[in-house]
DNA sequence: TTTATTAAGTGAAACTGTTCACATTAACTA
DNA sequence: TAGTTAATGTGAACAGTTTCACTTAATAAA
């Protein structure tokens, strides 16, 4: 798979739908390369990898293009994941309202401290970490994004692996890795690691600075 | 630069730190490789594009290499950012002690309601939005994480642009971007979007899905 | 000494993703 | 109907990284 090519997809993705509410019903490749901030060609070829066809001189069909990449974003299943660690990150994660416009649902957290979470203000029912083999079963869960404490998070992460957790949004700052037997599973896992965000911004700000003395 | 050079550097040193404080003196590419999930040679390259000499048959020097490295990263400057936005995620990160070990200090909060925190639990002071300016300049800062809703995004990463602020770690799902003006100025934005690492997820699983079948 | 071994160092090949240049086709124009 | 234009579609050149294969230097052993 081409590398930003996902980043760029879930762009276009988002430009067509608010087209689509505009009322457009085509779209040129150059419109939408400008929207998402790259070349028209870049576009073209995303769409000819992908064996999106349009028309010549009549571009995409709004729809059609939707419709492919609801497929291809796996956007025509339920898109559903679940928080182990109903912390500080966890629990902000949980309050969050944006998730939902990206087809995004949060369906249940789960911590060894239940009471973490006050009902009026988190709509989302938070489980004794007891349950999690019986909510993931029950619930079919696909994806968990974790925020525990990260001398926990190997632990739960071999867990949750067991239980048929295939996803992985891991924000502890270990870095998780799939073992050879997980590794035919194809587990994925995606690190948010804020710290080391921020170690490379004063990183390139500090390149930036020696390269202009 | 080289792609996740940066990436890798900071988990040599990290990596580093930890065999110091084991009481190592010097390393080989071979373990460091092996720490840090990579090759051996990649180690080497990388040190050799960095101007980084270890001693034929006799590794690296733990301390030099620490060195080197923290001139490189920026380390040997003081590492300070402000949080603009002391809501859920904000304050999450402002709560949050893990910084420290890396060398990373959070100076300042600065909200429009400056009572978002409590004195007991928050040891970093909260600032009304209007000493903004006056803060940058005063402590001289240079990174600011941006967790305002939203449609405050772009005025606030304006409005920090031209009080100095020139590395950017933003949570808004806004895309940022630094206008001609700004990029001769050098800007550093880093976005993390929660919400798109989650789709991204979804997508692999879905590919890796269609693959098997 | 001489030889063998170990690990650093590096130019070049291989690979990956992006950009270019141009072929293709549909629609419009005269 | 022939010619022009506007867009898609794609093989190939290009650029940036990673990996490979080999050279070099230092140390240890014989
Ligand atoms: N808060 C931040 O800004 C921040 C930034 C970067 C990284 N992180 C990382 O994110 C993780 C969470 O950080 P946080 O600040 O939210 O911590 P936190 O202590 O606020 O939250 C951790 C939560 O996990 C729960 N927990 C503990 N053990 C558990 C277990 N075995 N199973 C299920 N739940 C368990 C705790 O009850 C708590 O609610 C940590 O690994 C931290 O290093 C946090
Ligand atoms: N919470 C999450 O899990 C999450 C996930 C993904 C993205 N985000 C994004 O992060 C941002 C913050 O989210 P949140 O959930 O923490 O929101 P929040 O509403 O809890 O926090 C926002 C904070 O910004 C302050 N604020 C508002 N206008 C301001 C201004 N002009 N200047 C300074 N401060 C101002 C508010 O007082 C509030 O404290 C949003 O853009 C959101 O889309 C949040």
């Amino acid at each position: 798979m081409h590398g930003d090519m996902i980043i760029r997809i879930t762009k276009y993705y988002r430009i067509l739908h608010k087209l689509k509410s505009l009322g457009l019903e085509r779209v040129f490749a150059n419109n939408l390369g400008d929207a998402a901030g790259v070349n028209a060609t870049v576009v073209r070829k995303d769409f000819s990898l992908l064996k999106i066809i349009g028309q010549k001189r009549g571009g995409y069909e709004i729809d059609n293009l939707i419709a492919s990449l609801d497929k291809i974003l796996g956007k025509d299943k339920p898109q559903e994941a679940i928080i182990v660690g109903c912390g500080r990150i966890g629990g902000a994660l949980m309050r969050y309202r944006g998730f939902a416009s990206d087809g995004i649902k949060i369906v249940a957290g789960l911590d060894i401290n239940t009471h973490v979470c006050d009902e009026q203000e988190c709509p989302i029912p938070i489980y004794p970490l007891e349950q999690l083999e019986e909510i993931v079963k029950k619930k079919n869960i696909q994806v968990a994004i974790l925020t525990v404490p990260e001398q926990e998070a190997s632990d739960l992460f071999r867990r949750l692996c067991e239980a048929g957790v295939r996803g992985f949004l891991n924000f502890t700052p270990i870095g998780l890795k799939a073992s050879k037997d997980e590794e035919d599973k194809h587990i994925i896992i995606h690190n948010v690691n804020i710290a080391l965000e921020l170690e490379q911004i004063f990183y390139e700000l500090n390149i930036s600075d020696n390269h202009m003395l």
